[in-house]
DNA sequence: TCGGTTGCTAACCGGGCGGTCAGAAATGAG
DNA sequence: CTCATTTCTGACCGCCCGGTTAGCAACCGA
Protein backbone atom coordinates (compact mmCIF):
# COMPACT_ATOMS: atom_id res chain seq x y z
CA UNK A 1 0.00 0.00 0.00
CA UNK A 2 1.87 2.96 1.71
CA UNK A 3 5.15 4.34 1.94
CA UNK A 4 7.66 2.00 -0.17
CA UNK A 5 10.74 0.71 1.53
CA UNK A 6 14.09 2.19 0.43
CA UNK A 7 15.09 -0.48 -2.39
CA UNK A 8 18.43 0.72 -1.62
CA UNK A 9 18.54 0.61 2.14
CA UNK A 10 19.53 -2.76 2.74
CA UNK A 11 22.59 -2.95 0.34
CA UNK A 12 23.51 1.16 1.90
CA UNK A 13 23.33 -1.07 5.20
CA UNK A 14 25.63 -4.06 4.04
CA UNK A 15 27.70 -1.82 2.12
CA UNK A 16 28.53 0.93 5.05
CA UNK A 17 28.84 -2.62 7.65
CA UNK A 18 31.98 -3.55 5.80
CA UNK A 19 33.52 -0.32 5.61
CA UNK A 20 32.56 -0.30 9.54
CA UNK A 21 33.68 -3.77 10.30
CA UNK A 22 37.21 -3.30 8.20
CA UNK A 23 37.77 -0.25 10.20
CA UNK A 24 36.63 -1.26 14.08
CA UNK A 25 36.44 -4.77 13.23
CA UNK A 26 33.45 -6.97 14.62
CA UNK A 27 33.31 -5.77 18.03
CA UNK A 28 34.36 -2.22 17.77
CA UNK A 29 31.66 -1.00 14.90
CA UNK A 30 28.72 0.81 16.42
CA UNK A 31 25.25 0.25 14.85
CA UNK A 32 25.10 3.81 14.77
CA UNK A 33 28.11 4.12 12.99
CA UNK A 34 26.88 1.98 10.76
CA UNK A 35 23.60 3.41 9.76
CA UNK A 36 24.77 7.24 9.75
CA UNK A 37 27.05 6.45 7.15
CA UNK A 38 23.72 5.47 5.19
CA UNK A 39 22.16 8.50 6.65
CA UNK A 40 19.54 6.03 8.28
CA UNK A 41 19.02 5.65 11.94
CA UNK A 42 19.87 3.41 14.72
CA UNK A 43 16.53 1.49 14.15
CA UNK A 44 16.45 0.98 10.81
CA UNK A 45 19.26 -1.40 11.08
CA UNK A 46 16.31 -3.71 12.48
CA UNK A 47 14.15 -3.71 9.71
CA UNK A 48 16.70 -5.55 7.83
CA UNK A 49 18.61 -7.42 9.98
CA UNK A 50 18.31 -9.17 13.60
CA UNK A 51 21.86 -8.22 15.04
CA UNK A 52 24.97 -7.20 14.17
CA UNK A 53 26.35 -10.41 13.86
CA UNK A 54 23.64 -11.74 12.11
CA UNK A 55 24.80 -9.36 8.87
CA UNK A 56 28.26 -10.19 9.42
CA UNK A 57 27.10 -13.97 9.24
CA UNK A 58 25.62 -13.34 6.26
CA UNK A 59 29.10 -12.18 4.80
CA UNK A 60 31.19 -15.35 6.24
CA UNK A 61 28.55 -17.73 5.05
CA UNK A 62 28.95 -16.13 1.42
CA UNK A 63 32.41 -16.05 1.67
CA UNK A 64 32.73 -19.75 3.00
CA UNK A 65 29.80 -21.32 0.21
CA UNK A 66 32.47 -19.12 -2.22
CA UNK A 67 35.47 -20.99 -0.89
CA UNK A 68 33.91 -24.48 -0.55
CA UNK A 69 33.24 -24.59 -4.00
CA UNK A 70 36.47 -23.15 -5.45
CA UNK A 71 38.24 -26.13 -3.22
CA UNK A 72 35.98 -29.32 -4.99
CA UNK A 73 36.67 -27.11 -7.73
CA UNK A 74 40.66 -27.15 -7.58
CA UNK A 75 40.82 -30.70 -6.24
CA UNK A 76 39.08 -32.07 -9.14
CA UNK A 77 41.28 -29.50 -10.92
CA UNK A 78 44.32 -31.46 -10.16
CA UNK A 79 42.71 -34.75 -10.29
CA UNK A 80 41.56 -34.46 -13.83
CA UNK A 81 45.09 -33.02 -14.81
CA UNK A 82 46.98 -35.97 -13.09
CA UNK A 83 44.83 -38.23 -15.14
CA UNK A 84 44.98 -36.85 -18.47
CA UNK A 85 48.79 -35.42 -18.23
CA UNK A 86 50.13 -37.64 -15.58
CA UNK A 87 52.47 -36.48 -12.87
CA UNK A 88 55.29 -34.44 -14.10
CA UNK A 89 58.83 -35.45 -12.08
CA UNK A 90 61.71 -33.12 -10.67
CA UNK A 91 63.41 -33.80 -14.23
CA UNK A 92 60.23 -32.10 -15.87
CA UNK A 93 60.57 -29.21 -12.98
CA UNK A 94 64.86 -28.92 -13.93
CA UNK A 95 64.51 -28.80 -17.26
CA UNK A 96 60.86 -26.77 -17.64
CA UNK A 97 59.35 -29.33 -19.70
CA UNK A 98 55.91 -28.86 -21.47
CA UNK A 99 54.37 -30.99 -18.63
CA UNK A 100 55.82 -28.66 -15.86
CA UNK A 101 54.86 -25.47 -17.58
CA UNK A 102 51.55 -26.92 -18.28
CA UNK A 103 50.86 -28.00 -15.04
CA UNK A 104 52.38 -24.33 -13.59
CA UNK A 105 50.05 -23.03 -15.59
CA UNK A 106 47.17 -25.06 -14.10
CA UNK A 107 48.05 -24.57 -10.29
CA UNK A 108 48.20 -20.84 -11.41
CA UNK A 109 44.90 -20.19 -12.93
CA UNK A 110 43.40 -21.84 -9.50
CA UNK A 111 45.28 -19.82 -7.91
CA UNK A 112 43.86 -17.00 -10.10
CA UNK A 113 40.35 -18.19 -8.91
CA UNK A 114 41.06 -17.97 -5.07
CA UNK A 115 43.00 -14.84 -5.19
CA UNK A 116 40.01 -13.23 -7.14
CA UNK A 117 37.80 -14.81 -4.69
CA UNK A 118 40.40 -13.00 -1.44
CA UNK A 119 40.29 -9.51 -3.43
CA UNK A 120 36.07 -9.57 -3.32
CA UNK A 121 36.02 -10.89 0.24
CA UNK A 122 39.50 -8.96 1.34
CA UNK A 123 37.73 -7.07 3.78
CA UNK A 124 35.26 -9.82 5.45
CA UNK A 125 38.53 -11.94 5.29
CA UNK A 126 40.84 -9.16 6.96
CA UNK A 127 38.21 -8.65 9.75
CA UNK A 128 38.18 -11.97 10.30
CA UNK A 129 41.86 -12.51 10.72
CA UNK A 130 42.22 -9.36 12.88
CA UNK A 131 39.42 -8.99 14.51
CA UNK A 132 37.54 -11.90 14.83
CA UNK A 133 39.03 -13.41 18.27
CA UNK A 134 36.42 -13.98 20.98
CA UNK A 135 33.36 -13.88 18.31
CA UNK A 136 31.39 -17.03 17.42
CA UNK A 137 32.89 -16.16 13.72
CA UNK A 138 36.52 -17.58 15.43
CA UNK A 139 36.31 -20.67 14.20
CA UNK A 140 34.82 -19.70 10.54
CA UNK A 141 38.72 -18.72 9.87
CA UNK A 142 40.78 -21.13 11.03
CA UNK A 143 38.81 -24.04 10.45
CA UNK A 144 39.17 -22.90 6.49
CA UNK A 145 42.84 -22.33 7.19
CA UNK A 146 43.00 -25.71 8.89
CA UNK A 147 41.23 -27.40 5.86
CA UNK A 148 43.51 -25.35 3.33
CA UNK A 149 46.73 -26.50 4.71
CA UNK A 150 45.44 -30.25 4.93
CA UNK A 151 44.10 -30.10 1.31
CA UNK A 152 48.18 -28.37 0.70
CA UNK A 153 49.91 -31.17 2.68
CA UNK A 154 47.70 -34.02 0.56
CA UNK A 155 49.01 -32.50 -2.32
CA UNK A 156 52.56 -32.17 -1.33
CA UNK A 157 52.55 -35.78 -0.59
CA UNK A 158 51.54 -36.77 -3.63
CA UNK A 159 54.29 -34.97 -4.79
CA UNK A 160 56.90 -36.32 -2.63
CA UNK A 161 55.94 -40.02 -3.97
CA UNK A 162 55.78 -38.62 -7.79
CA UNK A 163 59.33 -37.40 -7.03
CA UNK A 164 58.65 -34.25 -7.47
CA UNK A 165 58.91 -32.79 -4.02
CA UNK A 166 61.73 -32.64 -1.81
CA UNK A 167 60.80 -35.38 0.93
CA UNK A 168 63.15 -34.10 3.38
CA UNK A 169 60.30 -31.32 4.05
CA UNK A 170 57.19 -31.92 6.56
CA UNK A 171 53.64 -31.37 4.15
CA UNK A 172 52.05 -29.80 7.16
CA UNK A 173 55.00 -27.29 7.29
CA UNK A 174 54.89 -26.46 3.53
CA UNK A 175 50.98 -26.46 3.55
CA UNK A 176 51.01 -23.62 6.56
CA UNK A 177 53.97 -21.83 4.53
CA UNK A 178 51.89 -21.37 1.65
CA UNK A 179 48.45 -20.48 3.38
CA UNK A 180 49.99 -17.94 5.71
CA UNK A 181 51.25 -16.33 2.62
CA UNK A 182 48.22 -15.85 1.29
CA UNK A 183 46.30 -15.00 4.16
CA UNK A 184 48.85 -12.01 4.84
CA UNK A 185 48.17 -11.06 1.07
CA UNK A 186 44.66 -10.88 1.53
CA UNK A 187 45.11 -8.93 4.47
CA UNK A 188 47.29 -6.49 2.32
CA UNK A 189 44.70 -6.38 -0.34
CA UNK A 190 42.94 -4.28 1.93
CA UNK A 191 44.90 -1.34 2.10
CA UNK A 192 45.39 -1.40 -1.62
CA UNK A 193 44.31 1.51 -3.88
CA UNK A 194 44.05 0.07 -6.99
CA UNK A 195 43.48 -3.87 -7.75
CA UNK A 196 46.69 -5.74 -8.27
CA UNK A 197 47.67 -7.52 -11.45
CA UNK A 198 46.24 -11.24 -9.19
CA UNK A 199 47.17 -13.24 -12.73
CA UNK A 200 51.11 -12.02 -11.75
CA UNK A 201 50.59 -12.67 -8.25
CA UNK A 202 49.53 -16.47 -9.12
CA UNK A 203 52.12 -17.21 -11.18
CA UNK A 204 55.08 -15.78 -9.06
CA UNK A 205 53.46 -17.43 -6.35
CA UNK A 206 53.77 -20.89 -8.35
CA UNK A 207 56.73 -20.57 -9.43
CA UNK A 208 58.85 -19.78 -5.97
CA UNK A 209 56.88 -22.37 -4.53
CA UNK A 210 58.59 -25.24 -7.37
CA UNK A 211 61.58 -23.15 -8.40
CA UNK A 212 62.69 -21.71 -5.75
CA UNK A 213 63.63 -18.13 -5.69
CA UNK A 214 66.58 -18.76 -7.78
CA UNK A 215 66.28 -17.85 -11.38
CA UNK A 216 66.51 -21.80 -13.21
CA UNK A 217 68.06 -20.22 -16.36
CA UNK A 218 68.91 -16.54 -17.60
CA UNK A 219 66.19 -16.75 -20.01
CA UNK A 220 65.57 -13.25 -21.26
CA UNK A 221 62.46 -12.25 -18.17
CA UNK A 222 59.38 -10.79 -18.22
CA UNK A 223 59.18 -6.95 -16.28
CA UNK A 224 58.70 -6.62 -12.90
CA UNK A 225 55.55 -7.26 -11.73
CA UNK A 226 53.07 -4.23 -11.70
CA UNK A 227 49.65 -3.58 -11.37
CA UNK A 228 47.89 -4.16 -14.59
CA UNK A 229 44.05 -4.16 -13.98
CA UNK A 230 41.91 -1.09 -12.69
CA UNK A 231 39.47 -0.57 -10.37
CA UNK A 232 38.71 1.38 -7.83
CA UNK A 233 38.54 0.14 -3.76
CA UNK A 234 34.70 -0.67 -3.57
CA UNK A 235 33.43 2.24 -1.49
CA UNK A 236 29.71 3.48 -0.87
CA UNK A 237 29.29 4.99 2.41
CA UNK A 238 26.58 7.01 2.17
CA UNK A 239 23.78 6.81 -1.14
CA UNK A 240 20.34 7.95 -0.95
CA UNK A 241 19.00 10.78 1.06
CA UNK A 242 15.25 11.08 -0.24
CA UNK A 243 12.73 12.21 1.56
CA UNK A 244 12.54 15.28 2.76
CA UNK A 245 13.93 15.23 6.93
CA UNK A 246 13.39 17.90 8.40
CA UNK A 247 14.39 18.45 11.30
CA UNK A 248 11.79 15.55 13.19
CA UNK A 249 11.93 17.24 16.06
CA UNK A 250 9.28 15.86 18.63
CA UNK A 251 6.33 18.56 19.03
CA UNK A 252 3.44 17.23 21.53
CA UNK A 253 1.34 14.41 20.94
CA UNK A 254 -1.14 14.90 18.11
CA UNK A 255 -2.97 11.57 18.33
CA UNK A 256 -3.95 10.33 21.77
CA UNK B 1 56.10 -1.97 57.11
CA UNK B 2 53.09 -4.47 57.16
CA UNK B 3 51.88 -6.67 55.19
CA UNK B 4 54.13 -7.38 52.42
CA UNK B 5 52.77 -8.00 49.18
CA UNK B 6 52.63 -11.03 47.70
CA UNK B 7 55.46 -11.85 45.33
CA UNK B 8 53.90 -13.37 43.08
CA UNK B 9 50.99 -11.43 42.43
CA UNK B 10 52.21 -9.31 39.95
CA UNK B 11 53.67 -12.02 37.72
CA UNK B 12 50.45 -14.43 38.46
CA UNK B 13 48.53 -11.70 37.16
CA UNK B 14 50.22 -11.52 34.05
CA UNK B 15 50.68 -14.42 33.54
CA UNK B 16 46.20 -15.15 33.64
CA UNK B 17 46.05 -11.96 31.95
CA UNK B 18 48.14 -13.82 28.71
CA UNK B 19 46.13 -16.73 29.29
CA UNK B 20 42.73 -14.80 29.14
CA UNK B 21 44.27 -12.36 26.31
CA UNK B 22 45.02 -15.44 24.54
CA UNK B 23 41.54 -16.90 24.80
CA UNK B 24 39.18 -13.37 24.37
CA UNK B 25 41.45 -11.01 23.20
CA UNK B 26 42.24 -7.87 23.86
CA UNK B 27 38.92 -6.21 23.78
CA UNK B 28 37.21 -9.39 24.98
CA UNK B 29 39.32 -10.28 28.51
CA UNK B 30 37.27 -9.66 31.49
CA UNK B 31 39.41 -7.84 34.42
CA UNK B 32 37.03 -10.12 36.76
CA UNK B 33 38.61 -13.06 34.96
CA UNK B 34 41.46 -12.38 34.78
CA UNK B 35 41.83 -11.91 38.71
CA UNK B 36 39.64 -14.34 39.62
CA UNK B 37 41.95 -17.09 37.87
CA UNK B 38 44.52 -15.94 40.65
CA UNK B 39 42.47 -16.03 43.18
CA UNK B 40 42.47 -12.11 43.93
CA UNK B 41 39.44 -9.24 43.37
CA UNK B 42 39.28 -7.06 40.64
CA UNK B 43 40.91 -3.98 42.68
CA UNK B 44 43.84 -5.63 43.10
CA UNK B 45 44.82 -5.84 39.56
CA UNK B 46 44.47 -1.95 39.27
CA UNK B 47 47.05 -2.37 42.54
CA UNK B 48 49.80 -3.41 39.81
CA UNK B 49 48.41 -1.89 36.17
CA UNK B 50 46.71 1.22 35.44
CA UNK B 51 44.35 -0.18 33.11
CA UNK B 52 44.28 -3.45 31.16
CA UNK B 53 46.00 -2.10 27.85
CA UNK B 54 48.87 -0.85 30.02
CA UNK B 55 49.19 -4.49 31.60
CA UNK B 56 49.37 -5.92 27.63
CA UNK B 57 51.30 -2.61 26.41
CA UNK B 58 54.05 -3.84 28.39
CA UNK B 59 53.64 -6.96 26.55
CA UNK B 60 54.25 -6.01 23.15
CA UNK B 61 57.05 -3.16 23.94
CA UNK B 62 58.78 -6.43 25.21
CA UNK B 63 58.30 -8.02 22.31
CA UNK B 64 58.57 -5.09 19.96
CA UNK B 65 61.85 -4.48 21.46
CA UNK B 66 63.50 -7.88 21.04
CA UNK B 67 62.54 -7.66 17.69
CA UNK B 68 64.25 -4.94 16.49
CA UNK B 69 67.04 -5.87 18.74
CA UNK B 70 66.58 -9.01 16.16
CA UNK B 71 66.29 -7.39 13.38
CA UNK B 72 69.19 -4.98 13.93
CA UNK B 73 71.58 -8.02 14.05
CA UNK B 74 69.99 -10.18 11.46
CA UNK B 75 71.42 -7.37 9.22
CA UNK B 76 74.15 -7.05 10.15
CA UNK B 77 74.68 -10.48 10.33
CA UNK B 78 73.92 -10.62 6.77
CA UNK B 79 76.30 -7.95 6.16
CA UNK B 80 79.13 -9.52 7.79
CA UNK B 81 78.47 -12.68 6.04
CA UNK B 82 78.90 -10.83 2.41
CA UNK B 83 81.85 -8.84 3.61
CA UNK B 84 84.00 -12.16 4.52
CA UNK B 85 82.17 -14.49 2.15
CA UNK B 86 80.82 -12.83 -0.84
CA UNK B 87 77.71 -13.56 -1.93
CA UNK B 88 76.40 -16.85 -3.36
CA UNK B 89 75.45 -16.96 -7.17
CA UNK B 90 72.44 -18.77 -8.94
CA UNK B 91 75.56 -21.55 -9.82
CA UNK B 92 76.10 -21.66 -6.08
CA UNK B 93 72.39 -22.95 -5.68
CA UNK B 94 71.90 -24.90 -8.23
CA UNK B 95 75.50 -27.23 -6.97
CA UNK B 96 75.01 -26.42 -3.67
CA UNK B 97 78.55 -25.35 -3.41
CA UNK B 98 79.87 -24.50 0.34
CA UNK B 99 79.48 -21.05 0.12
CA UNK B 100 75.36 -21.77 -0.82
CA UNK B 101 75.33 -24.18 2.39
CA UNK B 102 77.19 -21.88 4.55
CA UNK B 103 74.97 -19.01 3.27
CA UNK B 104 72.04 -21.35 4.11
CA UNK B 105 73.10 -22.03 7.71
CA UNK B 106 73.49 -18.72 8.42
CA UNK B 107 70.16 -17.27 6.93
CA UNK B 108 68.97 -20.65 8.78
CA UNK B 109 70.48 -19.36 12.43
CA UNK B 110 68.92 -16.38 12.22
CA UNK B 111 65.55 -17.62 11.34
CA UNK B 112 65.94 -19.83 14.14
CA UNK B 113 66.22 -17.12 16.83
CA UNK B 114 63.40 -15.29 15.09
CA UNK B 115 61.60 -18.08 15.88
CA UNK B 116 62.30 -18.87 19.54
CA UNK B 117 61.06 -15.46 19.71
CA UNK B 118 58.30 -16.00 18.11
CA UNK B 119 57.63 -18.71 20.13
CA UNK B 120 58.60 -17.02 23.54
CA UNK B 121 55.62 -14.31 22.77
CA UNK B 122 53.71 -16.81 20.48
CA UNK B 123 50.45 -15.54 22.79
CA UNK B 124 51.09 -11.70 22.40
CA UNK B 125 51.80 -12.08 18.68
CA UNK B 126 48.25 -14.13 18.66
CA UNK B 127 46.33 -11.35 20.16
CA UNK B 128 48.11 -9.00 18.07
CA UNK B 129 47.12 -10.86 14.80
CA UNK B 130 43.69 -12.29 15.85
CA UNK B 131 42.50 -9.12 18.24
CA UNK B 132 44.06 -6.16 18.06
CA UNK B 133 41.62 -4.89 15.46
CA UNK B 134 40.20 -1.39 16.89
CA UNK B 135 42.74 -0.76 19.62
CA UNK B 136 45.89 1.06 19.66
CA UNK B 137 47.86 -1.64 19.36
CA UNK B 138 47.02 -2.27 15.91
CA UNK B 139 49.57 -0.44 14.32
CA UNK B 140 52.27 -2.37 16.43
CA UNK B 141 52.15 -6.12 14.68
CA UNK B 142 51.37 -4.49 11.14
CA UNK B 143 54.06 -1.79 11.20
CA UNK B 144 56.24 -4.68 12.30
CA UNK B 145 54.82 -6.64 9.50
CA UNK B 146 55.82 -3.61 6.82
CA UNK B 147 59.39 -3.27 8.29
CA UNK B 148 60.33 -6.90 8.11
CA UNK B 149 58.68 -7.08 4.58
CA UNK B 150 60.66 -4.22 3.73
CA UNK B 151 63.85 -5.74 4.96
CA UNK B 152 63.36 -9.06 2.96
CA UNK B 153 62.12 -6.83 -0.25
CA UNK B 154 65.86 -5.36 0.56
CA UNK B 155 67.33 -8.44 0.97
CA UNK B 156 65.89 -9.93 -1.74
CA UNK B 157 66.84 -7.18 -4.13
CA UNK B 158 70.35 -7.30 -3.24
CA UNK B 159 69.65 -11.39 -4.49
CA UNK B 160 68.65 -10.00 -7.75
CA UNK B 161 71.79 -8.05 -9.14
CA UNK B 162 74.36 -10.93 -7.65
CA UNK B 163 72.42 -13.14 -9.66
CA UNK B 164 71.01 -14.94 -6.93
CA UNK B 165 67.10 -15.00 -7.12
CA UNK B 166 65.34 -14.17 -10.18
CA UNK B 167 64.60 -10.92 -11.26
CA UNK B 168 60.93 -11.20 -12.77
CA UNK B 169 59.32 -11.47 -9.35
CA UNK B 170 58.48 -8.58 -7.48
CA UNK B 171 60.71 -7.97 -3.96
CA UNK B 172 57.59 -6.90 -2.64
CA UNK B 173 55.46 -9.50 -3.15
CA UNK B 174 58.43 -12.14 -2.32
CA UNK B 175 58.47 -10.76 1.37
CA UNK B 176 55.03 -10.54 2.13
CA UNK B 177 55.16 -14.15 1.13
CA UNK B 178 57.56 -14.79 4.00
CA UNK B 179 56.68 -13.29 6.22
CA UNK B 180 52.97 -14.17 6.05
CA UNK B 181 54.57 -17.72 6.05
CA UNK B 182 55.69 -16.70 9.50
CA UNK B 183 52.74 -15.15 11.11
CA UNK B 184 50.63 -18.11 10.10
CA UNK B 185 53.24 -20.19 11.63
CA UNK B 186 53.47 -18.07 15.23
CA UNK B 187 49.83 -17.82 14.84
CA UNK B 188 49.83 -22.15 15.08
CA UNK B 189 52.32 -22.26 17.69
CA UNK B 190 49.59 -21.38 19.96
CA UNK B 191 47.78 -24.40 20.02
CA UNK B 192 50.84 -26.65 19.71
CA UNK B 193 51.17 -28.69 22.91
CA UNK B 194 54.83 -28.97 22.42
CA UNK B 195 57.48 -26.76 21.53
CA UNK B 196 58.22 -28.23 17.79
CA UNK B 197 61.98 -28.27 16.27
CA UNK B 198 61.86 -24.88 15.50
CA UNK B 199 65.47 -25.31 13.94
CA UNK B 200 63.69 -28.07 11.54
CA UNK B 201 61.53 -25.45 10.37
CA UNK B 202 63.98 -22.94 9.81
CA UNK B 203 66.13 -24.69 7.82
CA UNK B 204 63.48 -26.20 5.60
CA UNK B 205 61.63 -22.73 5.37
CA UNK B 206 65.32 -21.48 4.29
CA UNK B 207 65.51 -24.26 1.65
CA UNK B 208 62.19 -24.15 0.28
CA UNK B 209 62.82 -20.36 -0.24
CA UNK B 210 65.92 -20.67 -2.16
CA UNK B 211 65.49 -24.09 -3.92
CA UNK B 212 61.87 -24.81 -4.33
CA UNK B 213 59.90 -27.36 -3.63
CA UNK B 214 61.49 -29.56 -6.05
CA UNK B 215 64.72 -31.62 -4.77
CA UNK B 216 67.65 -30.70 -6.90
CA UNK B 217 69.16 -34.17 -6.99
CA UNK B 218 68.51 -37.36 -5.01
CA UNK B 219 70.89 -37.03 -2.00
CA UNK B 220 70.51 -39.12 1.17
CA UNK B 221 68.30 -37.51 2.67
CA UNK B 222 67.35 -36.86 6.40
CA UNK B 223 64.81 -38.10 7.55
CA UNK B 224 61.10 -35.61 8.02
CA UNK B 225 60.70 -32.95 9.98
CA UNK B 226 59.35 -34.19 13.61
CA UNK B 227 59.26 -32.72 17.58
CA UNK B 228 63.01 -32.96 19.05
CA UNK B 229 63.40 -30.38 21.99
CA UNK B 230 60.67 -30.52 24.53
CA UNK B 231 58.73 -28.02 26.43
CA UNK B 232 55.24 -27.82 28.14
CA UNK B 233 53.06 -25.02 26.12
CA UNK B 234 53.65 -22.84 29.12
CA UNK B 235 50.31 -22.19 31.20
CA UNK B 236 50.05 -20.84 35.17
CA UNK B 237 46.38 -20.13 35.60
CA UNK B 238 46.00 -20.05 39.59
CA UNK B 239 48.99 -20.02 41.68
CA UNK B 240 48.68 -18.87 45.52
CA UNK B 241 45.63 -19.04 47.56
CA UNK B 242 48.10 -18.15 50.69
CA UNK B 243 45.56 -15.67 53.44
CA UNK B 244 42.79 -17.00 55.11
CA UNK B 245 39.85 -15.69 53.09
CA UNK B 246 37.12 -15.59 55.73
CA UNK B 247 33.89 -14.47 54.19
CA UNK B 248 34.36 -10.69 54.26
CA UNK B 249 30.95 -9.76 54.89
CA UNK B 250 30.87 -6.36 55.65
CA UNK B 251 29.70 -5.67 58.86
CA UNK B 252 28.21 -2.37 60.54
CA UNK B 253 31.09 0.18 60.31
CA UNK B 254 33.10 0.08 63.46
CA UNK B 255 35.15 3.46 62.62
CA UNK B 256 33.81 7.04 62.62
C1' DT C 1 49.68 -5.96 73.12
C1' DC C 2 48.99 -2.10 70.42
C1' DG C 3 49.52 1.39 66.94
C1' DG C 4 50.61 2.21 62.41
C1' DT C 5 51.01 0.88 57.74
C1' DT C 6 50.02 -1.46 53.69
C1' DG C 7 47.40 -5.19 50.88
C1' DC C 8 43.32 -6.43 49.39
C1' DT C 9 38.22 -6.72 49.03
C1' DA C 10 33.74 -5.85 47.23
C1' DA C 11 30.26 -2.64 46.73
C1' DC C 12 29.58 1.06 43.89
C1' DC C 13 29.50 4.40 39.94
C1' DG C 14 29.07 5.80 35.31
C1' DG C 15 29.59 5.53 30.41
C1' DG C 16 28.86 3.12 26.29
C1' DC C 17 26.25 0.53 23.37
C1' DG C 18 22.95 -3.19 21.74
C1' DG C 19 18.38 -3.58 21.26
C1' DT C 20 13.13 -1.76 21.77
C1' DC C 21 9.07 0.81 20.80
C1' DA C 22 5.68 4.62 20.67
C1' DG C 23 4.72 7.62 17.46
C1' DA C 24 5.70 10.76 13.49
C1' DA C 25 6.39 10.96 8.47
C1' DA C 26 5.56 9.30 3.94
C1' DT C 27 2.67 7.47 0.56
C1' DG C 28 -1.07 5.11 -2.09
C1' DA C 29 -6.13 4.21 -2.40
C1' DG C 30 -10.59 5.83 -2.52
C1' DC D 1 -8.72 15.60 0.98
C1' DT D 2 -8.90 11.77 4.33
C1' DC D 3 -7.64 7.50 5.93
C1' DA D 4 -5.15 3.27 6.25
C1' DT D 5 -0.82 1.30 6.10
C1' DT D 6 3.93 0.84 6.23
C1' DT D 7 8.58 2.98 6.95
C1' DC D 8 11.53 5.08 9.74
C1' DT D 9 12.93 7.90 13.80
C1' DG D 10 15.06 8.81 18.19
C1' DA D 11 14.30 8.66 22.97
C1' DC D 12 14.60 5.16 26.15
C1' DC D 13 15.97 0.86 28.80
C1' DG D 14 19.08 -2.10 30.81
C1' DC D 15 23.16 -4.72 30.84
C1' DC D 16 27.99 -5.11 30.95
C1' DC D 17 32.24 -3.93 32.34
C1' DG D 18 36.17 -0.72 33.34
C1' DG D 19 37.61 1.81 36.93
C1' DT D 20 37.15 3.86 42.06
C1' DT D 21 37.18 3.81 46.94
C1' DA D 22 35.78 3.11 51.79
C1' DG D 23 36.97 0.11 54.89
C1' DC D 24 38.62 -4.36 56.63
C1' DA D 25 42.44 -7.70 57.31
C1' DA D 26 47.16 -8.95 57.66
C1' DC D 27 51.46 -7.94 59.22
C1' DC D 28 55.62 -5.42 61.36
C1' DG D 29 57.96 -3.08 64.94
C1' DA D 30 58.06 -1.55 69.55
Amino acid sequence: MARPADPHARAALIAAARAEFARKGLKGARIEDITAACGLSKGAFYLHFDTKEALFGELVTAFQSSMADMSTRRVEGMQRFHREEGHPTVQDVATRSPLYLRFIQAESALDLELLELLWAYRDVVSVLIRGSQGTEFESSLWGLVDQEVARISREYRNMQVSCMADSSHDPELFGSFIVGAYLLLAKQMCTMRRKPDLAVWASSVQRIIHEGAAPREPLPVSPPALPAAARVPSRKPSSRRPQARASTRRSPRKRS
